[in-house]
RNA sequence: GUGGCUGUAGCUCAGUUGGUUAGAGCGUCGGAUUGUGGUUCCGAAGGCCGUGGGUUCGAGACCCAUCAGCCACCCCA
């Protein structure tokens, strides 16, 4: 019986060619990161149960996640997010720490369930934090930064949409508004999450169900329809318009126009999490018609540090997937044309690789990559490896140029060759990888 | 976890109501007088028809199971 040669499920084989694309969309995200002064940190794979059970329930933990027992009886999870560990890292230092902290990561995260379109058991997320800081502009970095990233891959702002809305607007309105108790009010939420994948007429005696009779008999229902009709805060009802949160969202609405993002909106219909986002929330949508989902999500959540027992600290976070983003580059036709690091292939013509090893350490030193064929094969054979790697130069080596010291490198792509002394070869090579 | 669709060469697929030795394109490899690739031309290799069972004189086609993939649901960091 032979070996299976596929891919654990859900999980991926990166070949030089997808690790290449991979190391593309990780280098953006850094770039951008680092610009706006965010320190990367790491953790292990593994985190001990109890982590997760504080803010998950224990039942979604064992179904979604990968559990296990070690040698030591311990229970262990292979980490389905990266929030409560770095929550943990955090409050693990939390006096020591020098506020505020941006810190970022691009941790691989393990989830159990069925593999599906943008979604597979194992993916890479960009996470992103600021710890310490209270007031909106906490929001404000981390939204400019998520769109400093989509134009830093190449999208317009046409391309996607962000949307914003508050945890606490929405408690308030669904409480006090509309007049919910605590299970209508989750039920409702849930259902409001859904609203986009559900017809009109479906959505409305689903959130009938969801109410009391006497919700229903108040009139709850209609004046939550109404409610999530509304697609601008300014047309909340005179209740709701006082509610701080309305005037947070304004004033970050206000300030990320005049940082020339205009394509953000208020969505009140927007839930996001549940469990851990204490007020404002937002998303990233791509508007393509083919993947009209959240690409990206974030939020305030003030409470998690303090989960381990220290005071809390304020934190806005957002995770991008690797794989959603990876669709968005594909659907927006945005996928660069990556060459390997390798700047030239050398090419031997004739017997001498002992005499062509000095001219290529030569070259290394300088920090010119090169790949060096061995074969013996004959110089067309050399070039068409070359070629097949997608490499963009050949370097010719033989009696002659080993001689005279001129070196015949050929561009693959123009057809063009020069005879140039090592140092010339080593200003073009640069020069070609800088591009 | 639930449901639907799909598994034929490395890839994309064709294969008639079940009927002889299983097909194409692309890719791969070899060659077209030995220091120049991509194009072109010639040639070759490559398949337990996902796996196991069943029906049948006969199965790549039909049935059951199983595994895998895709899609939706569930769930969502």
């Amino acid at each position: 019986m032979a070996l299976s040669k596929q891919p654990y499920k859900g999980a991926r084989d990166f070949y030089p060619s997808d690790k290449r694309l991979q190391k593309y969309m990780f280098d953006i995200w850094r770039q951008v990161c680092e610009r706006y002064g965010y320190e990367e940190y790491d953790a292990p794979i593994l985190e001990p149960l109890e982590i997760y059970l504080a803010k998950t329930g224990e039942e979604i933990v064992n179904e979604q996640t990968y559990v296990f027992e070690d040698r030591g009886k311990r229970k262990v999870v292979i980490r389905p997010e990266m929030t409560p560990t770095v929550s943990r890292m955090v409050a693990a230092q939390r006096q020591e720490l020098a506020y505020p902290l941006r810190w970022y990561s691009i941790p691989n995260l393990w989830r159990y369930e069925r593999p599906q379109r943008g979604r597979l058991r194992e993916h890479w997320q960009l996470n992103v934090d600021l710890f310490g800081v209270e007031g909106v502009e906490a929001e404000l970095e981390m939204i400019s930064m998520a769109d400093a990233m989509f134009k830093a891959f190449g999208a317009s702002s046409d391309m996607y949409e962000i949307r914003l809305n508050s945890r606490k607007l929405v408690d308030e309105a669904l409480a006090s508004y509309v007049g919910l108790d605590k299970q209508e009010a989750h039920d409702v939420a849930k259902l409001i999450d859904k609203k986009a994948k559900m017809e009109r007429g479906k959505f409305i005696s689903a959130i009938d169900g969801a109410l009391s009779s006497k919700s229903r008999q108040g009139g709850a229902a209609e004046k939550l329809l109404a409610l999530l009709d509304v697609k601008n805060l300014k047309k909340l009802p005179a209740e709701l318009a006082k509610h701080p949160s309305v005037s947070e969202i304004e004033a970050l609405l206000n300030m990320l126009s005049n940082g020339g993002i205009k394509n953000a909106r208020f969505d009140i219909g927007l839930m996001r999490g549940f469990d851990y986002y204490t007020d404002i929330i937002f998303e990233v949508f791509d508007k393509h018609p083919d993947n009209n989902r959240s690409m990206l999500g974030g939020g305030r959540y003030d409470g998690l540090v303090g989960l381990f027992g220290v005071p809390p600290v304020p934190t806005v976070g957002f995770g991008w997937g690797d794989v959603t983003l990876a669709n968005f580059l594909e659907l927006h036709r945005l996928m660069p044309e990556l060459k390997p690091e390798t700047d030239a292939y050398v090419a031997l013509a004739g017997d001498i690789q002992a005499a062509a090893a000095k001219p290529v350490a030569e070259l290394r030193q300088l920090g010119i990559n090169l790949a060096v064929d061995f074969s013996g094969r004959k110089l067309g054979d050399q070039l068409k490896t070359a070629s097949k790697k997608s490499i963009r130069y050949v370097l010719v080596i033989g009696e002659s140029e080993l001689k005279t010291g001129k070196y015949n490198l050929k561009n693959l792509q123009s057809g063009k060759e020069q005879s140039l002394s090592l140092k010339a070869v080593a200003k073009t090579l640069k020069e070609a990888s800088q591009q």
